[in-house]
DNA sequence: AAGAGATGCAACCGCGACCAA
DNA sequence: CTTGGTCGCGGTTGCATCTCT
């Protein structure tokens, strides 16, 4: 049995509001307020609707001081930034810029800057797929793209996270250049971060149940353990997706393989890692070091000391003034993975 | 010019959180 | 502690408009 109904169904108006209704429900909140009860507000003033419709007319279109359209790309920075660290927390996002609702922005994030920031890889999978058309499918975003109001991919990942992924690579290319390092990622204000850490934590908090390492509060930065992997958001999530996305995942501790790779322009050494993750198509491989921000980014195999193939299809990097990190996607030929 | 498909946006839905009784 | 009502959020849908062929 489920839940009541919040009010009469059958009986309630549905659909594009009229602007008598706007002006109705504008001037009783602006002469009553809201009285702390949506649901009894369309009575009080005579109105066919729903409460929560009330509301929600009320919060993304006729408060005041309400912009609509016209993203600055300074918001576009912010939208992506805070995409990026803490996923589709809209109404989070929406606190950092005046004027926005949340439902404004996940609509803008959907529908443009989505499709802006990751215009070059849809680029790149087309072409993929046009050289490969028996190759594998494309990832579930782009499938998203293509197919508006369809149904995900059978891929099985969370189309957020691998967003988030796909973007924080994308704008970590992008951050080779300090010009547009700065246009990308702005610096957030304190109260920013605050917030930013905030959810952060309480994310984390919410993972507890999956043993997710904490993330450090800054002053638990201050110097991390040596190859002490700190769980983001970002990569807590993309972890577990990875785990409940392969059926035959697999943990080690004792891994002993030693991966070399050789590219044109990096030689990479990846230390014995200390956790393995594997399983099905694709593959985050991490490692800490404390070395500094590098990027990289690769398109050619590599081998490790074992025989096994490695396709490494991107590489990125991400660093603060403490710490550093580095992942990479890759498919190997053998099933197996590494983190 | 017309039809089909793509896009953008407002609004709806359902669920979990919260709170008071 | 339980229950019922409300709020707030994120995902989804419906539809008008735009673009392409």
């Amino acid at each position: 049995m489920g839940r009541a109904p919040c009010c009469d169904k059958a009986n309630v108006k549905k659909g594009p509001w009229s602007a008598e209704e706007d002006a109705k429900l504008k001037d009783y909140i602006e002469q009553h307020g809201t009285g702390g009860n949506w649901i009894a507000l369309p009575q009080k003033i005579g109105m066919k609707r729903c409460g929560k419709s009330c509301r929600l007319r009320w919060l993304n279109y006729l408060r005041p001081n309400l912009k609509h359209g016209g993203f600055s790309e300074e918001e576009d920075n912010i939208i992506c930034s805070l995409y990026i660290s803490i996923g589709s927390r809209w109404s989070i996002i929406a606190a950092q810029l005046p004027g926005r609702t949340d439902n404004d922005i996940k609509n803008y994030w959907n529908t443009r800057l989505k499709k802006k920031l990751l215009g070059r890889r849809k680029q790149q999978q087309q072409l993929h797929h046009q050289q490969s058309p028996e190759g594998s499918p494309a990832t579930s975003v782009e499938h998203d793209h293509q197919n508006h109001h369809q149904s995900p991919s059978s891929h099985g990942l969370s189309n957020s996270a691998l967003e988030r992924l796909q973007l924080h690579m994308k704008l970590q290319t992008l951050n080779q250049n300090p010009l547009l390092h700065t246009m990308l990622w702005p610096k957030l204000h304190p109260f920013q971060e605050k917030l930013l850490l905030q959810a952060m934590n309480d994310e984390n908090n919410n993972n507890q149940s999956m043993q997710l390492p904490l993330l450090p509060q800054p002053e638990m930065m201050e110097s991390p353990p040596s190859n002490t992997i700190i769980a983001k958001p970002l990569e807590d999530e993309m972890m577990m997706m990875m785990m409940n996305h392969s059926s035959n995942y697999n943990t080690s501790t004792t891994s002993n393989e030693t991966i070399t790779t050789t590219t044109t322009t990096n030689e990479i050494n990846v230390d014995p890692s200390p956790f393995q993750l594997g399983g099905g198509d694709d593959f985050i491989m991490g490692n800490l070091d404390n070395s500094g921000s590098s990027l990289v980014w690769w398109s050619n195999e590599f081998e490790t000391s074992n025989g096994v193939n490695y396709d490494r299809s991107g590489s990125f990097s991400s660093s603060s003034n403490d710490s550093s990190w580095e992942y990479c996607a890759v498919r190997s030929s053998d099933g197996a993975g590494l983190f």
